[in-house]
This record gives C-alpha cells, structure tokens and sequence, in this order.
DNA sequence: TTTCTAATTTGTATTGATTCCAGTTTAAAA
DNA sequence: TTTTAAACTGGAATCAATACAAATTAGAAA
C-alpha cells in the first residue's frame, strides 16, 4: 500500500477537470484528506479551519455534496449514522471495527476478480449490480 | 425465499428470551417489521401508532436499541446517512438502488462460503474478521 | 390474588448533523 | 478589465436522534 501525496497542482487539475471551479476551499479540502482518516465533515471543518479562518461549515458540506456527485470523494456508511468521507478513489472496501468508530481501507484486487466472476456466472434476478462493497466487522488487535 | 409469519406468542418468546419484558410496545414493533422493508425509526413508530395510539416516539427508539443490543434486530447503513432496521435475524447482505432508497435482502450461503474460506487462508494482518457484509450497489428492473 | 419495584414508557426539551436561503464574494470566461 | 454564473457565507430551519424526569406497568415475590 504506497500513499501518494498529491501536490496542489493535481488536486486543482481535478477538481477543474471536472468542470468546478477551482477555489482556495475546495483544494483545502482535498488537501484535508491527505490528513483524516475517513472524516466527518465537521473535522474536514476543523481542519481546514486552520488555513482559511472565515470558513463556513456550509461551505464544507457544499464542497463534499458536489465533490461526490463528481465522484471525486466517497461516502462511507457508518455504524452511527454520522457520515463520514473518503478521498481515496481506487476500489476498496473498509474494516470497521467493533468497539470504536475506526474504519481502515482494505484493497484486494484478487478478492474483486473472485467477486466480479462470480456475480458473472450468478446473475441476481431483477437486479444489475453495478458496485460491490465489502464491510470487514471486526476488530483491530 | 420463504417468508415466515412470527406469531405473537413466537414474538412474545424471543422477547422473553432475552430477558426483556414482554411490552405491547415491543411486540408491535416486532410486527411491524413483518409489514415493512427495511424501515426507519419513523415507519416504524407511524406504523405502530395504529395500534398503540399512546405511543411514543422515543419508546420506538428506545426498543430498537434494546433490540439491536440484543441482536434480534439490525442497523442497516444507508448512503443518505438516515439508519434502517432489519428484523431478519438470517445472515445476509443487501442490494441498494443507485436511483432510490429501496434496499432489499441477498441470501447467499455459497458465497459466505467462498469468502469465509477466502479469509480463513488470506488472514488480515491486525484485524481480526468477526462478520462480512456485502453492499450490492446497483439498480433494480 | 395482591403487593411491590425495577424496568419501561412517555413527553418535553435538547442536541447534533445537515440543509435551506438570501445576500455577498469571486473564479475565470469573454 | 469587465461581467456574471458559480461559489461562499452566516443565520435560521429542519430532521433524526438523545437526555431526562415523571408516570406507568410487567412480572417477581408475597
Ligand atoms: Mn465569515
Ligand atoms: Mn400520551
Ligand atoms: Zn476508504
Ligand atoms: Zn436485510
């Protein structure tokens, strides 16, 4: 697992090719991500507070509505209910543990293939699947 | 698929057998889930209100923590973050439209098996696996 | 059957996350 | 540089969910 920082150049490169404009909030907040691990909105709003003080949480929950219908950043289900984000755009699944709110990233392209062909041979009657999503419950030792 | 009716006096059991006392409130809840799909705190208590007009919203919550506590009933994680119940006791997974709230069950015990075998030799290096859910996103026909 | 009491339910207030909206600012096209 | 649609802001409103204290009740004990 390599962890690539992006530079400001390509977190503004992505959000312009996806037709938005680039403003000094929306790169913090991609730039936030690099920091949190699967946030909530509201400590993407601490976060990024930081950098620009007369930030508004509005603003924040703006960013992420339209940077996920970009399908530049993800939603992650929760146990609580409280939504939280993800920048991280490869295919993956999550490990939630059991006794505290943490969530890890799992990628398993070799699990994917074994899902993908077996959904191939196991059509589900009156349903196109067009994403499959693991949640790992457990715990983190 | 076979869906089985619970009787009350089947209700009024596994109520009884988790050490609860056996309310009118927590049958009807109980049954309410035998007319509902996967429904939230608020179809639940709307519902159950034809019965029970009394009834409070807050008992509804409160019996779906019981009962989740329990494990009689589960939390089913939504992309709009609003939380859904389940009263299916079976292990499954879902299938979630992409183009609306509709969530409906996926019974697969070859597939449990699959990945059960699958993590039994790929191990996770400090998580331990306790339960695996799929999230099918997709769309109905 | 009646009594007793801890468990449960209720109603109100409150929280906390998120959304709405109207006014202001600004990125970037022209 | 000008223009303006898009984006940001802040305050109010909404909605799901929780906290709490008082009233009720299921079921154990007498
Ligand atoms: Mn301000
Ligand atoms: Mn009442
Ligand atoms: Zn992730
Ligand atoms: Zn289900």
């Amino acid at each position: 697992m390599i962890i690539v920082m992006k530079t400001i150049q390509e977190i503004a490169k992505s959000i312009s090719e996806s037709g938005l404009k680039v403003t000094p909030q929306r790169v913090a907040v991609m730039q936030a991500f690099e920091k949190l691990n699967h946030p909530r909105a509201e400590e993407i709003y601490k976060e990024v507070y930081n950098s620009i003080p007369g930030l508004s949480p509005t603003t924040v929950y703006n960013i992420l509505d339209v940077l996920v219908n970009k399908g530049i950043v993800k939603r992650v289900k929760t146990e609580s209910g409280v939504m939280r984000y993800d920048a991280v755009s490869d295919h993956h699944h999550h490990m939630y543990c059991l006794s505290s709110d943490r969530v890890e990233d799992f990628f398993d392209p070799e699990l994917d293939k074994i899902l993908q062909e077996y959904f191939e041979k196991k059509r589900i009657d009156g349903f196109k699947i067009e994403d499959i999503k693991l949640q790992l419950m457990g715990k983190f030792e």
